[in-house]
DNA sequence: TATTCGTGGCA
DNA sequence: TTGCCAAGAAT
């Protein structure tokens, strides 16, 4: 099949087939005139870096409706903007999603930059967030290469090289199909078909528009397009975190702004490393002298490794710590919030 | 170039 | 239960 015909199918499947979400007006990016709002364009693509759609969605909602414009983005008050962000990961995004924000309301009027280089000079606005910005907001003919065109395009072409060696490949390849036509749509239906049919597991060949040109397909194992190297093994890592309560409210810190979790409010821990804590040990950490209990564990799983937090609670003083109350705790990184609420129930 | 950086759902 | 995985970027 020629790249018109594959691209016509898909494009005639997308019209139909497009999925109905939060920040997307429908298939009909760059004709009759109806252009999406590169605010709520850049805010999607950032929130779903690396995130589900089922995840991002709420999150999506609620940040357009406290802050409609870029300019009352970049407006408020980081830790409101952190807290807002708290639960959904990877909070250097949060950090550079106010960065960006800022740079747009101060250093362009307001108006992001309606060109996928002037995009890539923002932050947080990676190769994949500016072309995907400048083809779905601005009908700008970039090339949109997410995880879902890589799994597509590797199997259209039935690519034998693994991941991550793949990946200039594959940009090479997915190039070829960009067109000036329709190029939000495009990139859209190449990231749904992914999405919804192509998918990493159990691809549903049976409903792809594209089959007949479908090299992988023709080999008779799709799913195992693409190839990857194998994965290092998780370390596993352990730490201390400390409840320490008056009353209602609880302790906590702000983290440092740079690294795991910076910038977020969290709960005072110990370092974490891989050889358990000891008792005296534990104790010898706290952030105050107090009457400190043991009462329990939990375990937490991160991008590259895993967490053991040995939990430890008191009443009592501290200094240097923002007193919240528990109502608050939703403003806490989800591992936190996990902790708190285990050290905090009565069912320990 | 290789690492670092979250979270929740699912097979 | 464990590993895999989702619209990647920064350093």
């Amino acid at each position: 099949m020629n790249p018109e015909a594959l691209r016509a199918k898909l494009l005639a499947w997308y019209d139909g087939e497009a999925r109905d979400l939060a920040w997307r007006v429908g298939p009909t990016d760059g004709r009759a005139g109806v252009r999406q709002d590169p605010y709520r364009v850049w805010l999607s693509e950032v929130m779903l870096q690396q995130t589900t759609v089922p995840h991002a969605t709420p999150y999506f909602l609620k940040f357009t409706a406290r802050w409609p414009t870029v300019t009352a983005l970049a407006n408020e008050d980081d830790g409101e903007v952190m807290a807002a962000w708290a639960g959904l990961g990877y909070y250097a995004r949060a950090r550079n999603l106010l960065a960006c924000a800022r740079a747009v309301a101060k250093d362009h009027g307001g108006i992001f930059p309606d060109t996928e280089e002037g995009l890539r000079g923002l932050p947080g606005l990676g190769p994949y967030t500016a072309a995907a910005v400048a083809a779905i907001a601005f009908d700008r003919a970039t090339n949109v290469v997410d995880g879902n065109v890589e799994r597509v395009v590797s199997r259209l072409f039935a690519v034998e090289t693994p991941l991550p060696d793949a990946k200039p490949e594959l940009k090479r390849l997915a190039e070829t199909l960009v067109r000036d036509d329709r190029p939000g749509d495009w990139a859209q239906a190449l990231m749904d078909l992914g999405a919804t049919i192509c998918k990493p597991k159990s691809p549903l060949c049976d409903r792809c528009p594209v089959a007949s040109a479908c090299a992988a397909l023709a080999t008779g194992a799709p799913e195992t397009y693409p190839h990857k190297t194998a994965k290092a093994i998780r370390p596993h890592r352990h730490g201390v975190a400390y409840v320490l309560t008056q009353g209602d409210l609880v302790a906590l810190v702000r983290r440092p702004p740079k690294g795991l979790l910076g910038g977020m409010l969290a709960l005072p821990t110990s370092d974490w490393r891989s050889a358990p804590f000891t008792e005296a040990q534990a104790q010898a950490a706290a952030p105050a002298p107090a009457d400190w209990r043991h009462v329990g564990e939990v375990e937490h799983g991160f991008t590259h490794f895993t967490l053991t937090l040995t939990l430890l609670r008191a009443e009592g003083e501290a200094d240097g710590v923002i007193w919240s109350p528990r109502r608050d705790l939703d403003g806490l990184p989800s591992v936190f919030l996990k902790a708190a609420r285990a050290a905090l129930s009565n069912l320990i």
